[in-house]
DNA sequence: CGATATACGCTACGACTCGTAGCGAAAGAG
DNA sequence: CTCTTTCGCTACGAGTCGTAGCGTATATCG
């Protein structure tokens, strides 16, 4: 379904046309932020008119939603083999996807406009928040086969303790990598570890 | 220093313009977000002329900042008795802050025009972040003459220690208020404040 | 009291951006 | 060849930022 039979008559659109544009986009989105993004410097950085872009988004916020939600279909996680490598692994990532200044100010601006749009809101809970909190549970599943953690004594309690490891997580690596503005080191990330396995097995044992 | 000895000849200004200006800025942003908020608007929201706004704030960034700042000064560090009230409590207040739509759409707002503006980060991060961390260091004194936590052995060890705990607390409760978008119930909170306590006293320990 | 100095509201302005409309030309389908 | 769609280009109306000028209001100083 969605066969997305284009039009079968005229002139076919520019297929390399979209690719430069998100790109363009992103990348005039790092410089620039979404207030200072404009179309027409969108579209001379793509190499394209400006009614081009028109034609294929409503709008500039449309137009970011899509050059953000194309960037953010590269996550995935891998199972290391221990807790630690685990947690390890997943603030790497999460620094890492932060450590680009274009995805800092995209996903920044797209979170500053869901706050007053709930559809957009919505989109970005499924599409960037939920995948993520996905990569907890997976690692904690992990440890408990591999006996490094209690299995849950209940399912509540399970749902509780992966909020709250992803809400410490994900906030305090957002934190630093866009408020504090300091890198994510190996050290750091070495640190925040251990200072996170320690209550983890309390938690975990409910 | 740094009196704040206002001009002594000629008309003084409104006094109340700031305050109605402030909360009118708070109450746009809500509703309109970073890029619908118009100065015009704000005038006419709180009753006075556009050129009152640019002759007590250089341009529309620093008047949000300012918006923002103060909303964040009303957060208090009460000594309950115990670290673990103070940190609850402190906790509760943030959460309650976050919760109300006004502040969420202006912090992320304001975080997400940082990234690209270093200027205006740097000014975030004076108005807004670091004052803030004052609620920490009570917090920890007042655990400290309680004997909950051992004294600082050097001063060095003291501001790393502040420095992660305000980044652990405020990027956490930012992240589950703003993009989790989930209520900070008093479960979450406690078991939050469980996870915090865990490695506190290693961390203030050294 | 008058002179001085600042804040105020109002209007107008230049520069810029959004998003749309119209034009001729290009590129494919039937 | 004809029809249809996309393309780049130019121009436009509406709206915003931040500034300047003007007359007026309200304070301090001599």
């Amino acid at each position: 379904m969605t066969a997305p039979s284009g039009p079968r008559k005229g002139r076919p659109r520019n297929a390399d046309a979209d690719g430069a544009i998100l790109a363009a986009t992103r990348e005039a989105l790092a410089e620039l932020g979404w207030g200072g993004l404009t179309m027409g410097d969108v579209a001379a950085r793509a190499g394209v008119a400006k009614t081009t872009l028109y034609r294929r988004w409503p709008s500039k916020n449309e137009l970011v939603v899509a050059a953000v939600a194309e960037q953010l279909d590269e996550l995935e996680m891998a199972d290391l083999g221990s807790l630690r490598a685990d947690i390890e692994a997943v603030v790497a990532q999460f620094a890492a996807l932060l450590s680009a200044p274009e995805t800092q100010a995209a996903l920044l601006a797209l979170f500053a406009e869901a706050t007053r749009d709930p559809l957009l809101r919505k989109r970005v809970r499924e599409s960037i928040i939920e995948p993520q909190k996905r990569l907890v549970i997976a690692g904690r599943a992990a440890a408990q086969t591999r006996g490094e953690l209690p299995m849950d004594s209940c399912e509540e309690m399970a749902s509780a303790a992966v909020d709250i490891i992803f809400d410490t997580v994900a906030g305090t690596v957002v934190h630093r990598m866009l408020v504090s503005g300091e890198p994510a080191t190996a050290e750091w990330i070495s640190a925040f570890t251990t200072l996170l396995l320690a209550p983890l097995t309390e938690i975990a044992a409910g």
